[in-house]
DNA sequence: CTTAAAACCTAGTATTCCGATAGGGTAAAG
DNA sequence: CTTTACCCTATCGGAATACTAGGTTTTAAG
């Protein structure tokens, strides 16, 4: 399941996309426009800029605003920092590999098996997709 | 992320393909060679035998085994039984629908347009792997 | 017929995570 | 120097996960 802080990342997202470049959005606008709680969208913009997605000005008329143009963002980037491993098992994680203490042999192991196959097909959708495709 | 629940009942299926055809598989045998509580994995393939994946016979010399041959085992139908729905999304479920209660217009969502295609390609692999395939 | 082995079933529990809320702190326009 | 809007920490209830406990029923074997 996708956790509702990606989910709401993603919709805000778009919706900064969808302004004119370089336009500052403000989370109250945001926040009405998406049905989403203005304080927990105020955390969600956060991590988006820490991570270096999104860039934030202060003060009055301040905002966000998307540091790269919306092509050059990939939604395996803005899922990475959302939601975690895009895999769906840690021994099949690229950047957040671990491996399972109950699995002797992960060349063995079925599970291991399959779930390479999903996470090859996830990484191929979420990479080919970047904000621009969504808007 | 997938649940140890479904992972165990994975691996415990192909424990169980791996036999010869018809055997009689106990849960004690797969939880020591498998490495699961022995308790929890009871749970589960309980499950699986109400689904119709497994059948069970009771009393001494008693166990488990499959109800069809391995290669008709879709892993669809065990992830289904075992986490529930394949999409990331309930509105993109195709057996769990559900309308977000925040997102006006379904076309136009963001989310769901990416979540669309994520569940399709995971399904392509769900549906072309079955428990044959992973022994 | 008895007993042991095995699945079956119900219930409970400890822990973790999620979604949200609260409440202020800090910086920059005007 | 006040308002606006982002920045940060902490907390909290509810749901889900991952087990655990203990008893019941069925079957085969002695």
């Amino acid at each position: 399941m996708l956790s509702k802080k990606t989910k709401y990342g993603i919709k805000a997202l778009t919706f900064i996309a969808r302004q004119e470049k370089g336009t500052m959005v403000q989370i109250a606008t945001i926040s009405e426009s998406e049905n989403i709680s203005h304080k927990f969208l105020e955390s969600i913009l956060l991590t988006l800029r820490k991570s270096g997605i999104l860039g934030a000005k202060k003060g009055k008329g301040g905002g966000y605003y998307l540091l790269k143009p919306s092509h050059e963002i990939k939604m395996t980037d803005v899922i990475r920092t959302l939601e975690g491993p895009i895999a769906m098992v840690p021994c099949v994680s690229l950047n957040y590999y671990e491996k399972c203490d109950d699995c002797p042999d992960e060349d063995a192991c079925s599970v291991h098996k399959l779930m390479i196959q999903v996470r090859d097909n996830t990484l191929q959708v979420l990479r080919n997709n970047t904000l621009a495709d969504l808007v």
